[in-house]
DNA sequence: TGACAAAGTTAGGCAAGGCTAACTATACTG
DNA sequence: CAGTATAGTTAGCCTTGCCTAACTTTGTCA
């Protein structure tokens, strides 16, 4: 009974995890310092956030040693990444949104929208990239759509 | 120079906006209890922040008394209302998310989406209406898709 | 090898937002 | 009009999550 799961985490909790995934790579392993950089925190907050993770079972971590996560750790994140990846992928490329914009949207509404709507979104851009490959492009479509709507309303 | 643009609200302080607005419907007037109840949290949680909206110039509030939006609190409120609304409508209708899932992931989402992507978001809305009428069931096309793919993997 | 810089930790504090319990005001009803 | 139920408030506390300042550990290099 290794992986506990504890719960839902929060929003922060996850950004933790996203930003250990992502610094870690292949070498597995994350610094303080970087994920302080990366989430624009203090150290102090990053030492705080990695006991808690510890003491969820998600992060290996021993004071003044660099950071791992742990199997379950890695799958959490792995799903927060997934969310963000699929979300940024409607907005930039079905929706149009500008690239830093949809990012930073992203990186919020990762924490807020659950499986069942993920997973349909997921299907959708499949979907509108399935319909790209039978000849109708969907979203250059919208854009152009868009592109008059938007103007119209100067947004 | 009544209506302060005080900086960016809370999503707390967002709910507390939409609740008075949702509840004060024509009579205009929403009552402390009924504001708890819709929000799920104690009376108290309430007149504190009434309080606050009161000192941010957003609502009309006095101890004992029950409350009223002031225009900036009206704007503001339909504002994550309107949100609320074309997020809602986007999961429902266009990628056939269930109701009920859809209400709450709306309530979160509305919160974290800036106004270039809920723009976007209602151009689409529109474009798949604009296109239905022109005989191409978009909604349709992607919930028949969409039913097979989730099927698949069990979502 | 020892001194210094960099990384990490600890202590203490703050703000937001929620809670319960106890109190006050209001309003309804006999 | 008195008494009680209901609505609203206040006080006091808790949790989360962040901060700064001061301290400790680690590692590097002269």
């Amino acid at each position: 009974m290794v992986a506990v799961k504890s719960g839902k985490l929060s929003a922060s909790l996850e950004d933790y995890l996203e930003a250990i995934f992502n610094l870690a790579g292949e070498s597995n392993v994350a610094h303080s310092k970087d994920i302080a950089e990366l989430l624009d925190v203090s150290r102090s907050s990053v030492t705080g956030a990695l006991r808690i993770l510890k003491k969820k079972g998600l992060a290996n971590y021993r004071p003044y040693d660099s950071v791992t996560l742990t199997g379950a750790g890695r799958a959490a994140a792995a799903e927060v990444v997934q969310k963000h990846n699929i979300l940024k992928s409607f907005l930039v490329n079905i929706l149009g949104v500008d690239v830093d914009i949809a990012q930073r949207a992203a990186c919020k509404a990762e924490h807020t929208l659950g499986p069942e709507v993920i997973a349909r979104l997921l299907c959708f851009i499949e979907f509108v990239t399935r319909s790209s490959k039978n000849g109708y492009d969907l979203a250059d479509e919208f854009k152009q759509f868009c592109k008059n709507k938007l103007q119209d309303n100067r947004v």
